[in-house]
Parts: structure tokens; C-alpha cells; sequence
DNA sequence: CCGGTGACAAAGC
DNA sequence: AGCTTTGCCACCG
């Protein structure tokens, strides 16, 4: 197949499902994994598609292990619920211990 | 078909 | 040392 253009999104979706239970990881983290750490964004807007998908956009965090994308999900606090029930702990949409739940690709893959 | 946008992050000033 | 601007590339209109 030629698929040389690798769909970034695929690649991101590739990876989030990789990512364990009770972890989380940041947009930069995947983009630096797939070789583009300067496409953060495209990450995250892949995200958008993964409504529909077995991809735990829930477990995908920013830099900071803010929800930036919380406002993307259904409801208000959805994603932190999920999180929580995980075992992740989050306040005002602030990841609490990220160094401890925080999972990178690059390390762990 | 082409322009604008987008859940971030890092480099620049 | 902090704020500003660019980069990234696929999807939506």
C-alpha cells in the first residue's frame, strides 16, 4: 500500500490507544514520538476525529496535564471523570501528580 | 478548489 | 526571565 503519507491522525490514534490506563500523556510527547515535535496541534486536532474511535482522547493532556481538550468532550467535567476513575486525579482541570501518571511514548515504546 | 482553522509547543525577541 | 510569534499539516467550509 502507499500509503507514504502516513496520515499523521493515524498515527496519533496509533499511539493513544497505546496509552495505559491511569496514565496520561501531552500532544508534544506523540508529535515528538511520530518525528514531529513541532505538531503539536495536529495531535490534538486529530483528537476531533477520534469521536468514533477506540482512541482515550481523555488520556491526551497539553503541556501543563491541563484538559485543554475537556471542552471538546460531551458534558462539562466528562473527561476529568474518566480520568478520575482511573485513578488519575484531577482538579479544575488540572492534572494532580502528572510526573506520576504522566506516560511517555518515547520512554515507555 | 483554496483559505482558514485548530485539543500545543518551542523558538525568538 | 516572560511574552510574542512561528511552525505543523490535515480537516472543514
Amino acid at each position: 500500500m502507499k500509503s507514504e503519507t502516513l496520515n499523521f491522525f493515524d498515527k496519533v490514534y496509533m499511539v493513544a490507544r497505546l496509552i495505559p490506563h491511569g496514565r496520561v500523556t501531552s500532544y508534544g510527547a506523540i508529535a515528538k514520538y511520530l518525528g514531529a515535535a513541532r505538531s503539536a496541534r495536529m495531535v490534538g486536532y486529530a483528537m476531533n476525529g477520534s469521536g468514533g474511535k477506540d482512541v482515550p482522547a481523555h488520556r491526551v493532556v497539553n503541556r501543563k496535564g491541563l484538559l485543554t481538550g475537556k471542552h471538546h468532550f460531551d458534558g462539562t467535567n466528562l473527561m476529568q471523570q474518566l480520568l478520575e476513575s482511573e485513578g488519575v486525579s484531577v482538579i479544575e482541570n488540572q492534572i494532580q501528580n502528572l510526573d506520576k501518571v504522566y506516560w511517555d511514548p518515547s520512554e515507555e515504546l
